[in-house]
DNA sequence: CGTCCATAGTACGTCGCACGTAGTACGCCC
DNA sequence: GGGCGTACTACGTGCGACGTACTATGGACG
């Protein structure tokens, strides 16, 4: 039943390199802990990939068996911009959905 | 640039209907107005049907030539479920951005 | 009264990418 | 030195986001 599918992985990726940088174990975890569901490696690795290509995330020349990846400028600018929206529109939401429950 | 990618048309349209029963052209433009963003058609409608098939909104019996929908039960309670997680995991970004923009 | 435009929705095809499964390799503990 | 957790690559499938084109209705406006 439509379990929890709010944002892309993408940003969720975005979301949680904003914490510090991390490798893409380490964002699974961290996603996990904070959105209570795991991305699959190919999720997780194909979002990464994309947002490297897209220069919102800059690998950082870790050891051969981690590729850590920190936030890039744009991509805290975009992720600010994203999260600001979103949280707007949460907010929004929210506050129709009072209304609604005092009525209904 | 990666245009804006952060919450599933579903979300966005539910979002929408909080704030009160409509028709899908008047959620297009609710959301252009809030997203800054229309949905096509495709997207939208697409969106509508999956929602009703799943339960989470309601067909209101309107004329035949506009179809307005209402938040089911259910559909408000999902709702509420993720936008509460989605404002949390914007604040959290947010707040982690903050010390990181202070910091580099 | 005809036509032009905004509204409202249907129909349809494409392509991206979310997602899982499987497989690989490395290091650590015991 | 085998087994387990970590970290990632490779790959295929299917859903659904998205746009384009189209239909139809009802004013506005002359």
């Amino acid at each position: 039943m439509a379990t929890s599918r709010w944002a892309d992985p993408g940003l969720l990726v975005l979301g949680s390199l904003a914490s510090g940088d991390k490798h893409g174990y380490a964002i699974a975890d961290d996603l996990e802990e904070q959105t209570g569901r795991r991305p699959g490696p190919g999720t997780l690795y194909g979002a990464i990939a994309r947002l490297e290509q897209d220069g919102l995330i800059t690998p950082l020349p870790g050891d051969a068996r981690r590729r850590p990846y920190r936030l890039s400028g744009t991509g805290a600018q975009v992720l600010a911009d994203e999260l600001a929206q979103m949280r707007s529109f949460a907010n929004t939401g929210l506050r129709g959905l009072r209304s609604r429950t005092a009525t209904a």
